[in-house]
DNA sequence: CGAGCCCTTGAAACTCGTCAATGATCGTGG
DNA sequence: CCACGATCATTGACGAGTTTCAAGGGCTCG
């Protein structure tokens, strides 16, 4: 079962033929290794990558060397679709983990965007990525290093329920501690303290890249968390009726 | 000169028809005092507001009582687009200062995007918001203080350049030190020092609402700021050309 | 004239970053 | 096969950046 679908059904009421359109594109997905990037700042890509397995990111580099990770990328997501309007990118995305991916060539997208039901559930999907931009922003800007981990942890385990990669509480976290910090904008040493942290209160566990969250509610607590920016319809809730 | 021009004319190549349609909306502005809330988060604005004049922001609130702010709105610039496809907002929009304001109605809008140039020039517009919340994430994330109020400073520099409310590194900055505090992610007392430091190196003045930028190279420097990711392209450069 | 807001300054406390060192795991090549 | 280097997680100590608390001065406005 196709994560696009699962994840487009939720912002627009598509037909049996859209369905079939977005599962025809995943004919030819390619398997790329952690830590690869796929597109570069300052290019023009001549595809839309769309993540179909694993994590990716995107992120830029300062010029002392640091790196802000801008968005995470996960099963569903496309990577690149602004590419399309403007010359070159802001930023480069990346991959975290091994991940499996599919290139969309430009016909195909324009194709996809002339069907009306697939372009407002592409342009919904599109605001939620910027609602959750001004969401980071508000986290960083506004909360203490541990709430920000748990703000983070909150997010993904919504995010990934939406596509069914998550199973009371629990999902895959295929990233680094140094990964995570360069989300929250810490040292990589701070997040390791705030990490055990959260664990010794017994909010969650990881290990070989298995999250649990044992405690959510009091996690949303101390992260100020609250899932309203995600716009997770009633499409979403019971997806499994939808599809 | 209507700001809303000087900004799109960057972006897409309109004709003398699409300037005068741009022009005929902003015929009954509104005057809007300081600190007035436009849009509400959770509401579904039935306008879309555009700033003529003055500083207004969007903004989140945190349940700890912090407030980030996600944008500056300067003149030309839209404030609710996105309110036609989502159904409700997920922050806040409010002057800063005294502000001239147009609501533009729903029809307005259609018959706008239905002008392919115009829906282009808005579509890259959008785009470029998306990308300085980005360079913002990276901003707060990654530099310290100083920085980061130096980055800001240079940002607003370029932005007001394109609606030609800049002057030789001068311009009006009608905000409290508390504003830019909330907008750097510090507290307002460190921001005072913050700022007092960078006056110390004559790098900029800043009185009466007038802020004058005396070493912009080197204020670009220690803030780490490339305009790049603002896509000032040939038309904004010569706009008085273009127009 | 007083109230309120904004800017400014000092001192103390705290969060967080840097430096440094250790152990664990893992893939690679000798 | 084991040694080696590399990456990652962890911990301690120290210092820098930043917050909080507190107080005072300047300004506007009622």
């Amino acid at each position: 079962m196709n994560p696009i679908l699962r994840k487009l059904v939720g912002h627009a009421d598509l037909d049996a033929e859209d369905l079939s359109v977005l599962a025809d594109l995943c004919e030819n997905p390619r398997i790329v290794e952690a830590r690869v990037d796929l597109v570069r700042e300052g290019q023009r890509p001549g595809t839309v990558h769309v993540i179909l397995e694993g994590f990716a990111c995107r992120y830029k580099l300062t010029a002392e060397g640091g790196r802000q990770i801008l968005a995470y990328l996960i099963p569903g997501d496309f990577c690149d679709l602004h590419g399309f309007v403007l010359e070159n990118m802001d930023h480069t995305v990346a991959t975290l983990s091994p991940c499996k991916v599919v290139e969309i060539q430009r016909d195909s997208i324009v194709a996809l965007v002339a069907r009306p039901k697939i372009a407002m559930a592409l342009w919904c999907s599109a605001l939620v990525d910027a609602a959750i931009l001004r969401e980071w922003l508000v986290n960083i800007g506004q909360r203490p290093a541990e709430a920000r981990l748990a703000h983070v942890l909150c997010e993904l385990l919504l995010r990934l329920r939406i596509v069914k990669l998550e199973d009371r509480g629990a999902y895959t976290l295929p990233l680094s501690q140094r990964d995570l910090a360069d989300t929250i904008g810490t040292s990589a040493v701070h997040l390791n303290r705030v990490l055990q942290s959260l664990r010794r209160q017994n909010l969650i566990t990881w290990k070989d890249d298995q999250l649990v969250i044992t405690n959510m509610a009091r996690l949303a607590e101390v992260s100020g968390f609250n899932s309203h920016y995600l716009r997770i319809g009633k499409a979403h809730q019971n997806s499994e009726r939808a599809l």
